[in-house]
DNA sequence: AGTTACTTGCGATTGTGAACACAAGTACAA
DNA sequence: TTGTACTTGTGTTCACAATCGCAAGTAACT
């Protein structure tokens, strides 16, 4: 199944392999079976098998994965072998904590801008990124930034959105909690954290 | 009840509708019919019904669904009927971000509870409520809290998550890049913001 | 070289959920 | 009462993903 598509399920799942691979990388070791990654990231050993197998073969049987060898692939599937500059809009509690997350890096993302509203907060510096005028979002475009995060309120959400797709901007991840109507080849993806821990109660023995 | 099983795909969307009722009800409207809500919220108008058919019919014919009576029945299913204490441990800069965010309420959460270790932090107030020594985590049975949120660096998160289990907590979102291993009577639900940010570039055409 | 223990790659099977289509219920106007 | 426009509920179909099982490859012995 070399030359098969790569299901989307598996496309979720790379981030959080990358994620593991780039950890034992840094711990020097080289390479892994596909059953101690497992357990590692706590997921099955045939599913990575099988995700990895969707594109090619990088395993030697017996041995195990070389992780600098997987990890460059899979970045490469992700596209996330060059380094992407990305815009915060919305600096406050939350775009705060965005822009001081460590774990960006790992992905090859760096936070290269931020807007807000706020006279309060404009021209304040953050992680040694100076906060700018969000009516100057339209400079992104010059600066070749594509991918914005959006940390408004959400009454400002959907107009924020607006305005980053007119100037170039083709993938945002919003934190917003509402839906954003967008283009066709602009990509969304929303993340609203109250609704994983809504699901928590669920799952938890009766009480 | 024709259907025993909620399907665990249904469990993950309720949040997202339960979020859209609860909005349209502060906006004062009565009834909504499936494919008014599916605009709303960004998905389709049968996977809704189908949903909601699963736990039973609500709906009207040629009118709709009463937005009041299934936005308690989807609290029910959730079990979100009652208000539920929430533990935050690490008030770092997501910790805070969490803190603040009020996205919680309209699932009936309430942080009534935040841990650090940082003599800094032990003893100021965030939102009203007095960060706590780490130490002091075994308080949490007494006071009948079995719901934690930790946001704590990622070498600490496993520790924290076992003294949690250990003092009564049920049910853990975890924001730490990390799996946690706990008993199977625990539930733990892992996010990790910057894994969504990186399947962006690949949903995005070539750049 | 032969043996053993281990591991990958992937075809085959099973399970699950998305998507569809439509029968049946409701409201309202004439 | 009839017709029309609308909406729900759900059986069915189809697509896709999780899981399994195993043949074949590798290494480290003796």
């Amino acid at each position: 199944m070399r030359y098969h598509r790569i299901p989307d399920e598996t496309i979720r799942r790379l981030p959080l392999y990358l994620r593991g691979l780039v950890f034992l990388s840094e711990e020097g070791q080289k390479s892994i079976s596909s059953h101690s990654l497992a357990d590692f990231l706590g997921v099955n050993a045939w599913q990575i098998r099988k995700d990895f197998s969707y594109f090619g073969a990088f395993g030697t049987p017996g041995v195990g994965y070389n992780i600098e060898k997987l990890e460059k692939q899979v970045k490469k599937i992700l596209r996330l072998n060059t380094i992407k500059k990305a815009a915060l809009v919305g600096v406050g509690n939350l775009g705060s904590a965005v822009m001081a997350y460590a774990g960006f890096g790992i992905y090859g993302f760096n936070i290269a801008a931020a807007f807000d509203i706020s006279p309060k907060k404009i021209g304040r510096k953050v992680n040694n990124i100076r906060i700018e005028n969000a009516s100057n979002l339209q400079t992104l475009q010059k600066r070749r930034i594509n991918i914005a995060i959006i940390a408004v309120p959400r009454e400002s959400a959907q107009k924020t959105a607006d305005t980053l797709v007119k100037v170039g901007v083709r993938g945002i991840l919003n934190f917003s909690p509402c839906h954003i109507t967008v283009p066709k080849k602009v990509k969304v993806i929303t993340i609203d954290i109250a609704m994983d821990l809504a699901r928590l109660p669920y799952y938890m023995p009766a009480n």
